[in-house]
DNA sequence: ATAAACCCTAGAGTTAACTCCAAAGTCAAA
DNA sequence: TTTGACTTTGGAGTTAACTCTAGGGTTTAT
């Protein structure tokens, strides 16, 4: 059980932002401390640092808060609800890496082409970059 | 050269937006008409695409900006500069692919194993699907 | 035992990225 | 020719996600 200054310095986040996150419903600490401090378990980091890696490639708090309620119980969800909303999330997430794909290809040609030596400089711009994708697909 | 409605339609943006984008030196029109119309050429257009999809994976707007603005001529940057400047960009990608693969590794776990038959739901929250990726790695 | 470094709450302030509004000009169709 | 759908500007308003402040209690090192 660690404090909170403690869990924020090891992920890079600020004391704010914790309690923050809290207020939210992202993430709550599993305690308190006599004297009211909270205390915060291995399983809280491991889902806080799920938390940041999903900000981090664009994810909103209230999409990150929807992955993060995915039970399956009596009370909350059922298991075909499960199935579906994780299958469109998959879809998101698979779309996204395409995406991302296409910008590194074109950081690539970028930083493979425009500085050629002797040759002309024709793909110095992640515009023609892009043009030369396009024109190839 | 299509008119600022036209653009924002094709490119599911709004008009708005794409007056914001201008002000923050993210796309400017590449004329107006004799009344003062925004006119987009089709390469205007290549370039919004690539800012939304760049926006859409999560990079802010000012980054996007900096990746609009490499070009390598006298006034501006050096070869070295544009070299520098895209490789750490393609690692940021490339850890930003790495992080959305995790993610998606998750879901997919999930998606696979909570919902098992006969089987025990051990893995029905992102949080256990972690566990289980820490565990083998 | 006391200063420095930590923690608490409530609430105000900030920033990025839109989004909306008012007042007015432009264009196409009936 | 006038109605309706477009466009313009400038500026105000909104939302998400922090970030900071004030005023206080707690822990730890010296």
């Amino acid at each position: 059980m660690v404090k909170i200054g403690e869990i924020a310095k090891r992920l890079g986040v600020s004391t704010d932002t914790l309690r923050y996150y809290e207020k939210q419903g992202i993430l709550a600490s599993s305690g308190r401390s006599e004297s009211g401090y909270r205390l915060y378990t291995e399983q809280d980091i491991a889902q806080l640092a799920f938390v940041i890696r999903a900000k981090d490639v664009g994810f909103t708090l209230n999409e990150i808060k929807e992955l993060l309620a995915i039970k399956v119980d009596k009370q909350s969800h059922s298991c075909e609800q499960v199935k579906q909303f994780t299958s469109e999330k998959i879809s998101q997430v698979e779309r996204k890496i395409t995406e991302m794909n296409a910008i590194l290809n074109s950081l690539k040609l970028l930083h493979k082409s425009c500085c050629g030596g002797d040759e002309p400089a024709i793909h110095c711009s992640i515009l023609s970059a892009l043009e030369v994708q396009n024109d190839a697909s």
